[in-house]
DNA sequence: CGCGCGATTGAGTAATTTCAAATCTAGTGG
DNA sequence: CCACTAGATTTGAAATTACTCAATCGCGCG
């Protein structure tokens, strides 16, 4: 079922009933609660998530014990520790849910499997792919770009939502700020 | 021939004779000279680029006049507004070379249709975008976690080719530093 | 009421920027 | 070989920005 997915999907590449049909068996169903972790650190990251409900962080832990807020997800995102997924590596990042968070979950080999079978699936996540690309890259712009004020004041125009759903230390985190200075502007 | 281009795609997925001897059709060879413009902003972007040979630099101008690094291309690599070239924008970023550049150039269309008719092809650009992704995401967590030396240090293990060919002004732009600052570690 | 969490405020400190000037280096022409 | 220039790099000193640490405030909930 999960029209979420299907709709998600479709804003890239048209599906027949038969074909989501399939494409809905690569994955499973997984609730998580609020503070719950769904990848932690030096685990294997067996799974990539689709967040049908909820709202998760992932970050990463320095040296000194601090945490620096890599990416939110809330519903319609996707996320998890890409960079070791890949690599087949531990995790380097942390992931965890701050509500109550609905997940669809496929493995690394099933995706493949999944874009194998399915051309259109291979396609959609290319461009997916894209747009994550290129978001990124306005984020590291407005690093180089901005002074933490005015990446706040673009954060808070371009995902208002998230402002009333994340306490304001994550994020201050997400922007490389200390939550001081944020709380000054 | 252009066999670098055919190495690079065979990292990723093996190519017979024929089908290499396809793809290559899709792509044009461009020379440009030192301080030559490749994509200049608020013209169209049509073209994405791969580097047979030589160095560029993507930067964005600000409000003030200030420039701004946000990549660099050598050998191997790929480089355009892809912002502008996936909205169908005017660009936003400029695109010069650091030196003598041979490229080869793919419009979006002929990349589509290229993915279109060969399956490994989009295979490979997915593959490639969640390389790019993941770097990207290094990236900014070096700006979340790091001060300024240390991210000059972390770039100068990682590509160390780069300082040999890249004046350290434009390092300083890349990593977010004036370059007083920079030459001070 | 009182606890706990998030947010704010204040003061001192550290990192980085800016502007200006000095130095260095490679290439050019006499 | 030397003087000269343009570009790149370095240095100095003051100003700015953001950080840290500590204390305080505000509010919802048991």
């Amino acid at each position: 079922m999960y029209t979420i997915l299907r709709q998600h999907i479709e804003k890239i590449v048209p599906l027949t009933n038969e074909e989501y049909e399939q494409i809905q068996t690569y994955f499973t169903f997984k609730k998580f609660r609020k503070h719950q972790f769904v990848v932690q650190e030096g685990n294997a990251v067996e799974q990539e998530y689709f967040v049908l409900k909820g709202l998760l962080k992932a970050f990463y832990i320095n040296a000194e014990g601090k945490d620096h807020i890599i990416q939110f997800a809330m519903e319609d995102w996707w996320i998890t520790d890409y960079q070791a997924q890949i690599n087949r590596n531990p995790a380097t990042l942390n992931i965890d849910c701050i509500e109550d968070t609905e997940l669809l979950c496929i493995t690394f080999e099933r995706k493949n499997e999944l874009c194998q079978a399915f051309h259109k699936m291979e396609h959609f996540f290319r461009i997916k792919s894209a747009y994550g690309y290129i978001a990124l890259q306005q984020r590291i712009l407005s690093f180089l770009n901005n002074d933490a004020q005015s990446r706040y004041t673009q954060l808070l125009r371009q995902y208002p939502a998230l402002f009333q759903r994340v306490p304001k230390a994550l994020i201050a985190s997400y922007l490389g700020v200390s939550r001081e200075t944020l709380s000054r502007f």
